[in-house]
DNA sequence: CCTTTCGGTGAACAACTGTTCACAGCGTAC
DNA sequence: GTACGCTGTGAACAGTTGTTCACCGAAAGG
């Protein structure tokens, strides 16, 4: 015990991250209520406790927090996908667990959904790009699973992700949905979420019909053609 | 001839609603590249050429200004759908026409779409709102027209506001999609644009298939879910 | 023609911004 | 035990922000 108390028992480099830590969480507090360029440096410095200048100990920039944010962010998020990838047995399955758990998820870690939602199309390139290419990532992920059920074993890629991008875009658009709903209104969450297993339900009908209906082979493409 | 030259010709209201627009135009052009929430009342007047406290003659508040943005951009949305609608014969013509109609509004007038997609999750709650109404109302027009089609003119009128929903979505998706292409490059577009119209025909696929599979009239409510 | 109305001007303000710099104090390494 | 290194401090800077105020000049109305 050289002169540690128990609370404040750090070595140098776990004190740098735990102040870290709280200009990351400082910030993220803050974008629940507004967007990512229209928070300063010395906001999110005052909320985490420190002053201005101490920032740059720790980032260069607020773009490159915002980067770590969004990294963090989406670390949760795979987290969440990786649960719902657990068992892919039949589609009722799929999509029941896969909503209930994506309504886990935004209930738990709704600072972070809500961050992604606004800073998706916001105002910071960086930002923006980074978000649509770990998007990508994911429908991509989704696609690979998808093939592995019955009636989509045989389907193109191409097709794959066409089908896994417009189950995607439901779900991002029942994360918005439970986002919008008022914080502790479980009537609300749940018709979000019964919606949202109606619609994925909508959509895995028409997938045996697929390749009776769907466009001729002619007009297929070689490269994938994303969302 | 009262000392008015041709292109000076004004009467002082015209004068007026003309700096009004400038500013207006001022705004949007702006907004490309930013959001709104970062955007300072002096930059909106440093473009339209006019000093910062002219701008209070016609607008209260930078929000205010925001309000009105958003009204214009829907009024040429607004223009878009009755495009659309104006022709509901099947459901390959529908899908074809709405996805022409996106892609030629969204190119035309790209502006108003990309300050739509930037707002509807920003940092400004009184914007999120009014545009969130606004596409509620259009998703709404949507299942009434859907009513309209084989198939569908028996659901009940939460399942057509589901489908609506999804269809919504999908256009929302397409036309976020054409915002992210490069600017001038039609292979992109028309990549994207025929994406949009195979995930359309995959949802109508399930369409004659939902009341079969679909929930049992128990789990129905009453009030409409939109989303 | 004279007066009123009104869109636009320019100076001024207090508040806030990002970033710099020299400096203090403590943990770390020798 | 002493010197170094690193995290946090506080003053200071130049720049931008929203908003106020008195004022100007020309169009509008009598």
């Amino acid at each position: 015990m050289h002169g540690r108390t128990p609370e404040n028992d750090a070595t140098r480099q776990e004190r740098k991250r735990r102040t870290r830590q709280a200009l990351l969480d400082a910030a993220l507090e803050l974008l629940e209520e507004q967007s990512f360029s229209s928070l300063s440096l010395r906001q999110v410095t005052r909320a985490a406790g420190i002053v201005p200048t101490a920032f740059y100990r720790h980032f260069d920039d607020m773009q490159e927090l915002g980067l770590v944010l969004i990294d963090e962010s989406f670390r949760t998020l795979r987290a969440m996908i990786r649960a719902a990838r657990a068992d892919p047995r039949t589609y009722e399955h799929m999509i029941h667990n896969s909503v209930e758990i994506l309504v886990g998820y935004v209930h738990e870690h709704d600072a972070h959904f809500r961050f992604i939602a606004r800073e998706r199309f916001g105002g910071v390139a960086a930002l923006r790009h980074a978000i649509r290419a770990e998007i990508r990532l994911f429908a991509g992920d989704l696609a690979t699973d998808l093939a592995r059920l019955p009636h989509l074993d045989r389907w193109s890629s191409e097709d794959l992700q066409l089908l896994a991008g417009l189950m995607v875009n439901t779900m991002v658009g029942t994360a918005e949905a439970l986002l919008d709903a008022p914080a502790g209104d479980p009537a609300a969450e749940a018709e979000v979420s019964a919606a949202a297993r109606r619609q994925l339900r909508m959509i895995t009908l028409g997938v045996p019909q697929w390749h009776s209906a769907g466009a001729p082979p002619s007009q297929r493409r070689v490269r994938a053609s994303g969302r």
